[in-house]
DNA sequence: GGCAAGCATAAGCAAGACGTGATATAAGTC
DNA sequence: GACTTATATCACGTCTTGCTTATGCTTGCC
């Protein structure tokens, strides 16, 4: 499964927000999703089964309980198709630095703003 | 159709890669599409439709063709919300540049790296 | 007007995703 | 060993998605 399909589903995302603030127990993730989404224990279980096998997130166990832990892998790879994106919302870093580098008077940020497409890319 | 929903399919992602370079003539997504993932002309234009209605792509009739272009704004939202999970692979710049700031000596970077859990968040 | 090109929409179908209740498994407690 | 708790898995129904083929609607051109 994709990382993007796994991300699809509002309860997975809320697992992976769930699992950012630290290590977590099957059964508070449970918890949790029971009140928020109204889903059963089975549904959250199949949840965390598809963000093991798809590397968003590592078990450990303790007893008879399971700590779930965030994994940042597949989220950062997610990260990484974003990023020839990014340059329609992000002012141009790196044209910035180079101009102060260069030690140039800051000129109006007009050309900092969304590229047009015949621009430069990459 | 929620924004994760239309990036999970890998049609669609590449749809948005072809329009990140300019607008584009439908005409021409199908091609590729076709070449690429061998699908027919409504399979791609069902796929625009999602992108339209999803707000992740505008057009514009010239004539007989529809001319697609990317809207940012959508995109702009999930990079958003992995936002707080950045913490996990980018290092802590806001601690480095105080450090900085500071005049402190650089450390080793041995807490610069993926926060534990009972370190401050948000 | 007639015709072709470019694209969208409709209808139908197959596959998969997500839910449920029931049940299995394994560890802790008495 | 019996029972409870914590979690996973099974079997199954349903809804959604994404594809296909067929067709409709504009626009440009002769």
């Amino acid at each position: 499964m994709h990382a993007f399909d796994v991300l699809g589903d509002p309860a997975r995302r809320r697992i992976l927000e769930l699992l950012a603030c630290g290590e977590m127990p099957a059964g508070d993730v449970v918890r949790v999703l029971g009140e928020e989404f109204g889903i059963s224990q089975p549904a959250v279980s199949q949840h965390l089964k598809v963000l093991r096998e798809s590397g968003f997130a590592g078990v450990r166990a303790v007893g008879t309980r399971r700590l779930y832990s965030l994994d940042p892998t597949p989220l950062r790879g997610v990260d990484e198709w974003l990023d020839p994106f990014r340059r329609f919302w992000v002012p141009r870093l790196d044209a910035l630095a180079t101009e102060i580098a260069r030690g140039k008077k800051t000129r109006r940020d007009g050309d900092a703003q969304v590229p047009t497409e015949d621009e430069e890319q990459s």
